[in-house]
DNA sequence: GGCAATCCTTGACCGAAATCAAACCAGACC
DNA sequence: GGTCTGGTTTGATTTCGGTCAAGGATTGCC
């Protein structure tokens, strides 16, 4: 999911005088908008970067913007009054995130990585968006795909066993970070990633997980020792034996 | 929730030629459409009944069908290969459910109650909708409220306890269940049902909330013992304490 | 380099919920 | 009435993952 690194040179970075230049271009919503709704679109958002650990969007707050991830990892969570934890979706690069629509987000949305993301007070979105059906048929198949993807993490919270949630993650993971293209010469899908970064803290695979910090370290360290993955590095992650990890998946 | 048992008389039950006398016909999607637009989704759609137990959508299936839920009850499951159940979502009258735009749905749908809903071949329905953008924007506002509410559910699966679960779930039936004025002389909000009857067995309830049967039966053992609720029937449900029930969801 | 802060790992122990097993109950049917 | 059946409750026991606590490793900063 990570895009090139190409520097973008923007001669307006603050306002989007560019979407023309921008690299999620034919991936986010956006794509397959005519001129004059670009240009239109162009008028109403604004480019933010976000640091790592900095939010976008609090939960149960009035929902007032929604925007499009260019570059980085951020996080959706909902949270207990004592302080628990659940992340509830992760955004990448072309995903869209905040709550159209809607009086209030029902998530918070935190930076996971340093990103880049487009930015549009959620009343203009509304507007435009009922002005394009196009745009609201992206973001519906969109939503329903999230939707369906949501529905299959429940099953994980539900159901599995710590094993198999570290397992279902790291394929997850896997998929999700794979290399698109970008950074080799063929276009071709590469498939999935053997090694990667992870965008999370070991807290944050536990806040993904509903499992504790403690418990997935004694996973990381189990998969390790029994040979299935490598980690070079605190986030990183090699797959040695893909096979295993499918098993443990279950 | 509930509709009201008032009979409706059809000329042809099985054609839907009588969505003018449909009892969801104001709070489903069709809402809103004009004549012509009713007329030609009523030659492309069906009445079916299904009983309670009986499957409507396959798992992993192609997704052939989408329907509208007229009266009853449904629940939305996944499954993995060894047969642990998650429930992922429950459908009630006037809800929308399949998936439209997809070659295959992320869940099955199998009848709690017996149950009546409008079925439509999956390819209509996505032809017809692209054509009718106010329909579209009806899909997608209920996508977004039910994605908001799967995640509501993602904190209760990965970071609740027991206790906690079984409070959530008797908090969130009473919401959901509320008569809705039908019964009623007055049209006004009813508010929260404080007795119902669930459209769930104990081990429906397990699967919903992630826990096992044994479980559940204890925690609901334990509320009747604190006089929290009494249960005067297998799945009849009185509120005695909704404050300490609040408490205790946590 | 030394030091602090943060994150991660490891160990010992505990407890909540699962598992295993046995009654119990309420309808349905004869 | 009796019996059967499927769902439910209750009890005994186990186990998985959480909690508590300590120790390492990395990183950043002076």
């Amino acid at each position: 999911m990570r895009d090139c690194r190409r520097p973008v040179r923007l001669v307006d970075p603050e306002r989007m005088s560019a979407c023309d230049t921008c690299i999620v271009r034919n991936r986010a919503i956006c794509a397959g908008l005519d001129h004059p709704e670009i240009a239109a679109l162009s008028v109403m958002g604004r480019r933010r970067t976000v640091s790592a650990g900095e939010p976008l969007i609090w939960e149960d707050d009035d929902s007032l913007l929604v925007a499009n991830v260019i570059e980085g990892v951020l996080k959706l969570t909902t949270s207990t009054a004592d302080g628990r934890e659940q992340i509830v979706g992760v955004a990448y690069p072309s995903d869209f995130i905040g709550r159209p629509f809607g009086q209030t987000s029902a998530a918070s949305v935190v930076a996971l990585t340093d990103a880049r993301v487009c930015v549009f007070a959620r009343g203009d979105f509304d507007r435009f968006a009922r002005e394009h059906p196009e745009l609201e048929h992206k973001l519906l198949e969109r939503t329903l795909a999230e939707l369906d993807r949501t529905r299959g993490w429940m099953m994980l919270l539900g159901r599995k066993s710590a094993p198999e949630k570290i397992a279902t993650f790291l394929l997850d993971m896997s998929e999700r970070l794979a290399d698109n293209g970008c950074t080799h010469q063929s276009g071709a899908d590469t498939g999935p990633a053997r090694q990667f970064t992870l965008p999370f803290s070991r807290q944050q695979v536990a806040d993904l997980l509903g499992l504790t910090i403690e418990t997935v370290s004694r996973q990381f360290t189990k998969l390790k020792s029994d040979g299935v993955v490598a980690l070079p590095g605190r986030r990183d992650v090699e797959i040695l034996d893909r096979g295993a990890l499918e098993m443990l998946a279950g």
